[in-house]
DNA sequence: CTAATACATGAACATATACTCAGGTATTTG
DNA sequence: CAAATACCTGAGTATATGTTCATGTATTAG
């Protein structure tokens, strides 16, 4: 049998009797892992993580952004859209140019912080 | 036409003019991005996040965090695998059992400060 | 007005991935 | 020894996702 969890042989010798025998020690819930995964999600594609690269040092328009990243203004717009719905970047329409920028804070200091992490 | 990128009409017009007039302000490069998004990608499964919160409290063996997820053995020994290629749990055998916990504080902070922020 | 620009969007396609299933290895038990 | 346990792994499958392509909207220029 490839499942034996539903067994529960093991319960009994765990390393912390108590816990597994209460079926207690609670994990993330379902739903707050989800949401969870979703926001790191946002941070786990390449053109995003230039995207936040570059917003960090100041505003730019979808053009100039599509032009140092060396991509199509479609494929940057698709990115920044899914950068606005996690709420990671603000904009400000200008004409008809459109300027984004890092939300908050918050946002560079977790990229720093990982990004620091990495260089190892 | 789609793309107007490679028209490079914007970038007399962009906000910064002497750095697109250079080309510079210089975007995270492919491969860190990749390195980082990978990074990232581990910790966008909610399955991986909620192995995480278990292990941010104690060791445990594999079939005791299938027993808490709900989950067969070998869909938490594929996660498992994953986290450990991420370098962010470690293990010890002890018999037929095979004990893991997180590799650092480092996670656990990563953690708990995305945790936090999401409680919103 | 018409044409061009800056950006957004939906469909399509190719790739990545999380789980199941079947089977394999190593350790312990009878 | 053989059977059972605890865990690992490869293949297959269903789903998710990043980019391109074509098109649409809003603003500006001529």
């Amino acid at each position: 049998m490839a499942n034996s969890s539903t067994d529960k042989i093991c319960e009994t010798t765990c390393s912390d009797p108590h816990l597994s025998a209460a079926g207690k020690a609670d994990p993330l819930a379902m739903g707050k892992a989800q949401k969870m995964g979703e926001f790191f999600n946002v941070l786990s594609d390449p053109t995003r993580l230039r995207l936040i690269s570059l917003l960090a040092e100041e505003e730019f328009c979808v053009c100039d952004l599509a032009i140092q990243l060396e991509m199509t203004d479609s494929a940057i717009s698709h990115q920044l859209r899914a950068l606005r719905a996690a709420r990671l970047v603000s904009y400000r329409k200008l004409g008809r140019q459109v300027f984004y920028r890092l939300h908050d804070q918050h946002v560079v200091d977790l990229y720093r912080t990982v990004h620091e992490h990495l260089k190892e």
